[in-house]
DNA sequence: GCTAGTTTTTTTGTATACAAGACTGAATGC
DNA sequence: GCATTCAGTCTTGTATACAAAAAAACTAGC
């Protein structure tokens, strides 16, 4: 009988709120969200009902936003066992920047090619607002200023299936940038680092915003594999 | 009463072939390479009832799938409208070889660093076992080889990100490929090309690798989207 | 003949049911 | 005490049902 309750109250609340999208679309930017901040333990399996509860919805809508974000690499997936967050390792967060400087070298280059003068100078307006106050903001704020900053720039670079596979990437190091940005000491080279390239791409010189890029995202990888054993230990202690 | 009759039939199919894994297992692969190879005309609405009576499945898992299959870029999806393929135009062509000839000379150059001796000599013997008798192959096999030459140069970058991004890339592409190699033109300029790959690192000489593959590459990013326009015409004409 | 509106048919979105596999833990034998 | 088996429970995999949206077919009016 308690299931019937949970039924009606279930199909009441739908009602209620039903006027926007689908179910799917409703969840999948939210889980996407959860996974993307570790908001479930690596390797601990989710329990698709309790999930699809959470959400008010059945396992249904549910299990079909898990599979893309497995499809996206956020997630894991073994048969008979369920989906799990994936757990991160130093070997993942290597390879996931060394993906990352190699797109971000590419965005940063065609950019520099392609876009026009008022759209540089619409990005280093952007970034100047932006850099007044930077490290005054909070870390998740400077992980999302320091986002769009880079996307912004795979934007200019006119090439659509480059921006998607590099929000892809960026996705999945997401934590990563944001545990990076709760050292000062990032947050305070982040404004520096973003104020070169835009130099070099204020100058049309691919090879050397590509390579300012480099720099930028290198240095977060290596310096970010010490400060990750710290973060990724935290995750696991609750 | 005819819906019993198939259901019954469902049923009983499905307990003669069960035996190996669960049902998304088994369509995911054939489903991924009928979008791959354009089996399905671009744009057109999928009818998920048809296709799945046509696995033998219901639609629980068939959508699983085709959720999977969107997040991996090669299948289309609207809302109340549902599943379509992608469609191929030049721009999304010429887009898709871009990546991937970034991707690819990234690929080229780690692996050039990071191979041993001994996996070095593995893949110029593979290579040469298949240029023997290249030209006289199918163009789907030629296809097939060539992704198998490229994929084994990303797993020895041993960078598994890397090679994740990039297959996924080279799915989206395959049908590209499989055009390319259409001409006989492309099939014998492959041997070459490889060899030339193979000669750079071997030399340990990763920017002239990345600089071979990117000629690689780029050679049939140019070229292709003239072939591209009576390939895909081929598609939407039955 | 054509358009606008209406009914019918399809098709999608999602809840639910249920079978089958995995897990748990108590009871049994060594 | 420890391993082992079996019952009970939980969880996943998939079919199915049904409502709501979209598309198609039909009708009436111009």
């Amino acid at each position: 009988m308690a299931k019937v309750n949970t039924k009606v109250s279930t199909q009441a609340s739908k009602a209620d709120r039903k006027p926007s999208g689908s179910s799917v679309d409703r969840i999948y930017e939210q889980l996407k969200q959860m996974a993307m901040n570790y908001r479930f333990r690596p390797g601990e399996p989710l329990n698709e009902v309790e999930l699809a509860a959470s959400f008010d919805v059945s396992r249904t809508p549910l299990r079909e936003v898990l599979n893309r974000l497995v499809a996206e690499g956020l997630l894991d997936f073994v048969p008979r066992k369920g989906f799990s967050c994936k757990p991160l390792d130093t070997k993942r967060v290597f390879d996931l920047y060394e993906v990352r400087c190699g797109l971000e070298m590419m965005s940063a280059r065609l950019a520099t090619e392609r876009a026009t003068d008022a759209e540089l100078q619409a990005l280093q307006q952007g970034w100047r607002e932006i850099a007044a106050d930077f490290c005054d903001l909070t870390p998740v704020e400077c992980a999302r200023c320091d986002e769009q900053f880079h996307e912004q720039i795979a934007q200019l670079s006119q090439n659509t299936e480059l921006l998607h596979t590099l929000q892809n990437v960026n996705a999945r190091a997401h934590y990563l940038r944001l545990i990076s940005m709760e050292q000062a000491h990032y947050r305070r080279t982040t404004c520096a680092e973003h104020h070169l390239i835009l130099q070099a791409m204020g100058d049309r010189n691919p090879d050397a915003a590509a390579q300012c890029m480099s720099a930028h995202v290198t240095l977060r990888q290596e310096e970010l594999v010490e400060v990750i054993k710290e973060g990724v230990a935290r995750l696991y202690m609750t």
